[in-house]
DNA sequence: CATTATTAGACAGCTTAACTTTCTAACTAC
DNA sequence: GTAGTTAGAAAGTTAAGCTGTCTAATAATG
């Protein structure tokens, strides 16, 4: 198909097509001549693709050009690749440099295997900064329970992660982290109003 | 103090502390003359928490100011706070109507009792179209892990709302959801990093 | 074959958000 | 009295994510 069509079918105006194989998030056509391409189905699954990562995933144009490439990348072992998806991940800002040891603390009590350096552990640093300045005591108690409750789902996740094929893994592993987030977040707040809703009843 | 040491105190430069009065995020200091006001400990503390709702919370400013009008109510039921803070944090844009019927499918099989039109039923269904155009195929026993997890997060959260003090009670509320969002993701990536390692490692 | 529509690629322009700078007339501190 | 500070308003800045315009080439249609 052309890129009118392809426009038409995925409900994305040709300029931001245009745009996104401009930024190297949609793979070029088949060119047919020098003014024409051909575009396909890949094509079209790939545009949905990009408009649920820069949407609901809320990442910018250049992270998800990342997190793409590391869809594309045929990677290497299953630890790899999930090292690598998490890498291509959104963090925070890189100028930021937040004190990593109470978080670092938190990881040891827990006994987690996880690298120092690791992007998501600025982002927990980060996370506990912001709760502190913003007045919000945080107990260890509590913290205690979320990483139980986020250690659940993350055993659960990894074992579902099909490992037959490689590609398919990242893609997995890559779309699963990012799109399950604002799920996850939703049903929180959803569980809020629903403990609330039954201690009002009772 | 003067607008000067409130910007040195609080890190955050002369500019934007007018800016942020200006958008009604901070409230005015004592005006003492035409052209000079006085500010308090409670402007310094405003501006931490109005930094970490714009920084880590990810709050664009119009979502901010009512957040923390919000904090600033004093309200009424300690239900219909969590509900007023619901309905004050951000969601997604307005403009997208995606269909709810399969996100209130999923709430009925879970027997939870939530308004049909709260804002994050949206933002659930949102989330769950995504996953299906990205081509994420999300199994029921999958999402009730989800919500099994965030069901037991939700209950303790809200077990923990102290209750002595309705403007206290927004305040937690409003922050404990908003600011423990990030940390309970990092957690998540944290945790599929540790799984993952030791899986590996046997 | 002639006419009309479509396209690739380059580039400039637009819109919004979150600041940041500049300005003026008033103050304050020494 | 003189140098520095401030409130408030308004204009300017920057970055992101598109969107519109243009040109030469190609395709579709009668």
């Amino acid at each position: 198909m052309r890129i009118s069509e392809l426009a038409r079918r995925s409900g994305v105006p040709v300029g931001t097509v245009k745009y996104y194989l401009r930024e190297g998030l949609l793979p070029a056509g088949e060119p047919t001549a020098a003014t024409q391409a051909q575009y396909g189905e890949d094509h079209v699954a790939r545009l949905a693709l990009i408009r649920a990562l820069l949407g609901t995933g809320g990442l910018s144009i250049s992270t998800a050009r990342a997190v793409l490439a590391a869809v594309d990348d045929p990677a290497l072992s299953p630890h790899d690749m999930i090292g690598a998806a998490h890498s291509a991940l959104p963090t925070m800002a890189e100028n930021e440099r937040p004190d990593l040891s109470t978080a670092q603390a938190h990881l040891r009590r827990w006994e987690w295997q996880v690298h120092e350096d690791s992007p998501a552990v600025s982002s927990l640093a980060q996370g506990l900064l912001a709760l502190q300045a913003a007045g919000f005591d945080t107990t260890d108690q509590m913290l205690d329970r979320y990483a139980r409750a986020a250690h659940e789902l993350g055993e659960q996740d990894v074992a579902e992660v099909p490992m037959d094929s490689p590609a398919e893994a990242v893609r997995y592993v890559v779309i699963g982290t990012l799109l399950l987030e604002p799920v996850l977040l939703a049903l929180r707040r959803l569980a809020h109003e629903d403990v609330s809703a039954r201690r009002l009843s009772t």
